[in-house]
RNA sequence: GACCCUAUCGUCUAGAGGCCUAGGACACGACCCUUUCACGGUUGUAACCGGGGUUCGAAUCCCCGUAGGGUCGCCA
C-alpha cells in the first residue's frame, strides 16, 4: 500500500516550530517511501480560524519547501460530508444526542475532581428517550464501555488504555458543526491516510479516534507520536522562549536549510550525523530514528548551523535568499560590487543573513560617522601622514584589482618604515568606517578605486580637524 | 487528583547485554593560525536520576521509587 502521510494544522496563528518539524516529518516520510504528502487545513473552529492564519501557515510551509501533493483541504467545505457520517452513527447507535447544560457538566466535572477521580462524561443522557424543548443538544460518540483500546505506536511501542478511562466525547456542538475528534477521524478515513504523523499531545486522542473508526467499520491507520519541543527550562515551547514562528526566523536572517537542519536533529538521528541536505534527510529518515522523549529547543545549536549554511551554501542561493533582506533592510546594491562577490567575501563572518547585509553597507553606501572606538584607539597624530602616502601608493595602481593593492599597502609601509599593523587599522576605519572588515586588499577591491580613495581623503581630513581641535 | 508517556554531559544526541576508561555536536575554557573581525586547527571541563532485581557481565532487560512532560473543553 502506498504511503500518504499529512500535516492537518489548525489555522489560529502562525506556523510554529514544533508544527513545523511535525510537518517535516510527515512530509520525510513520505518522500522516504515516494508516497502522498496531505495538507489539510483544520478549521471547524470557526471562532479561532482566521484567512490570515491559513495564509501564515502556507507561507511557512512554501518557505521551509515542504511542498504537498495533495489540499490543502478544508474542513469547513467538508461539513455536508461529516453530518452525513453523524447520522450514520445516530443510526447505528454508535452515537445520541445530549441535552445538559454546560452548567450541568461543570458541576459534574467538579464533583468528580472532589472525589479525586477523572472528570470525565458519566453518560447520564445515553439511552434518554424524550427530547427537552428548547435545548439543541450536542451529540456524543458512545465510547464501548469494556475492553481496551491497544495500538501499536510507531514510535513509541504498544500503549494501552482502557476504555473505562474514556468517555462519551463530543462529536457534532449544539450548532451542528462537527468537532475535531470526528473530523480528524472521517477525513483519515476519506482522505486514505496511511500513517498519522503527530505531536504526542493527541496521544491520548488516539484511542477514542481508533474507538469512532472502528464504530464506522473501518481500521486505524499508523500511528507515530513524535516528542514535543521543550523550551530552554523544560517547559512546553512557548513565546516567552522567544522566536517561535517560523516567519520570524526568516525574518531575523535564518536559512530554511538551517532550519529544517535544525529540526530533523531534534527527536531524531542517524548516528553522529550533523549536517543534512534535504537529499540526505529523504534518504535517511526514518521513524524508528526518532527519539521517544522531549526535547528542548536550543537556539544557539541553530546558530551555528546558519553559519554553516552560510558558509557553505551555493552562492548563487544566498544571493536569492539575501534579496528579501536587502529590501527589508532597505540597502540598494546597484551601485557597487557584486553581490556574489561581497558575498563570498563576508560569508565566513555572518552568522544570519540580516548580519550579513548590516556588515556589507559600506560596499554599496558611504557611512556618516566612523566607530568612536575604533577611531579612539587607531587614529593617532601621525596617522593622516600615514593614510598619504598609502593613498599616494594606491593612485598609482594600474588596475584596481587585489594583489596590487595589496602590493601598494604594503610599499606604503616600507616607505614609512613601519609594520603593517600601524597603518591596516587606520585604513580599515578609513574605508569601511569600522573595525571589522575582510581582508583590505579584498575590502578595497570591492569598494572600488573612486570610492575607496575619495574614502581615505576624507578620513584624512578628519583626522587633521579633530587632531587641530585636541 | 486520575490516566498516558518519558528519563545518557548545561543542551541536541550515539549507544539494540560484553566493542564503554560512555562517542559526536552546540555552548564554554586554553593554545595555534592571523593585518582587523571572523573562518579554521589542536585541546580541555562535563553525563548513564535513585534503589532493588535478572545475568558470568547492564547505560542497555524487569520492578519500585523519584523527577519531568502530556491529557482530562460544545479547542485542535
Amino acid at each position: 500500500m502506498n504511503v500518504r502521510t499529512r500535516f492537518a494544522p489548525s489555522p489560529t496563528g502562525y506556523l510554529h516550530i514544533g508544527g513545523a518539524r511535525t510537518a517535516l516529518f510527515s512530509w520525510l516520510y513520505a518522500r522516504k517511501t515516494g508516497g502522498v504528502f496531505i495538507l489539510r487545513i483544520e478549521d471547524t473552529d470557526r471562532e479561532r480560524s482566521t484567512q490570515e492564519s491559513v495564509d501564515a501557515i502556507l507561507q511557512g510551509m512554501d518557505w521551509l519547501g515542504l511542498e504537498h501533493d495533495e489540499g490543502p483541504f478544508y474542513q469547513t467545505h467538508r461539513f455536508d460530508r461529516y453530518k452525513d457520517v453523524i447520522q450514520q452513527l445516530l443510526d447505528s447507535g454508535h452515537a445520541y444526542r445530549c441535552y445538559c447544560s454546560r452548567e450541568e457538566l461543570e458541576q459534574m466535572r467538579e464533583a468528580q475532581m472532589a472525589r479525586k477521580e477523572k472528570p470525565r462524561y458519566d453518560g447520564r443522557c445515553f439511552g434518554r428517550e424524550d427530547a427537552p424543548e428548547g435545548i439543541e443538544p450536542v451529540i456524543r460518540f458512545r465510547n464501548p464501555q469494556d475492553g481496551a483500546v491497544e495500538f501499536d505506536d510507531l514510535v513509541r511501542g504498544k500503549i494501552t488504555v482502557s476504555n473505562k478511562e474514556l468517555d462519551d466525547l463530543i462529536i457534532a456542538r449544539s450548532d451542528g458543526t462537527p468537532t475535531y475528534n470526528l473530523t480528524v477521524v472521517v477525513d483519515d478515513i476519506d482522505m486514505n491516510v496511511t500513517h498519522v504523523i503527530r505531536g504526542d499531545d493527541h496521544i491520548n486522542n488516539t484511542p477514542r479516534q481508533i474507538n469512532i473508526m472502528r464504530a464506522l467499520g473501518f481500521d486505524p491507520p499508523k500511528f507515530a507520536h513524535v516528542p514535543m519541543i521543550l523550551g530552554g527550562d523544560g517547559q512546553r515551547l512557548s513565546k516567552r522562549h522567544g522566536a517561535v514562528s517560523v516567519m520570524q526566523y526568516r525574518d531575523d536572517g535564518y536559512t530554511p536549510q538551517a532550519l529544517l537542519n535544525y529540526l530533523v536533529r531534534l527527536g531524531w538521528s542517524n548516528g553522529d550525523q550533523e549536517i543534512f541536505s534535504r537529499e540526505e534527510m529523504v534518504s535517511l529518515f526514518s521513524l524508528e530514528g526518532i527519539n521517544r522523549s522531549p526535547s528542548a529547543f536550543n537556539a544557539d545549536k541553530l546558530l551555528w548551523l546558519n553559519q554553516h549554511y552560510i558558509k557553505t551554501l551555493p552562492v548563487e542561493e544566498l544571493e536569492r535568499q539575501l534579496q528579501w533582506h536587502l529590501q527589508a533592510q532597505n540597502l540598494s546594491v546597484a551601485n557597487g560590487p557584486a553581490l556574489t562577490d561581497v558575498i563570498n567575501a563576508q560569508r565566513d563572518r555572518a552568522k544570519t543573513l540580516v548580519e550579513m547585509v548590516a556588515i556589507s553597507r559600506y560596499f554599496y553606501e558611504d557611512f556618516d560617522s566612523y566607530d568612536e572606538q575604533a577611531v579612539k584607539k587607531q587614529f593617532k597624530a601621525d596617522t593622516a601622514a600615514n593614510l598619504q602616502v598609502v593613498h599616494d601608493e594606491l593612485v598609482g595602481i594600474a588596475e584596481w584589482k587585489g594583489e596590487p593593492i595589496h602590493a601598494a599597502i604594503h610599499s606604503a609601509c616600507e616607505k614609512l618604515g613601519v609594520k603593517l599593523g600601524k597603518v591596516g587599522p587606520p585604513l580599515r576605519i578609513a574605508t569601511t568606517g569600522g573595525a571589522s572588515s575582510p581582508s583590505l586588499e579584498i575590502t578595497l577591491e570591492l569598494i572600488g578605486r573612486g570610492r575607496a580613495l575619495e574614502r581615505i581623503c576624507h578620513a584624512i581630513s578628519f583626522i587633521g580637524s579633530t587632531m587641530m581641535a585636541d
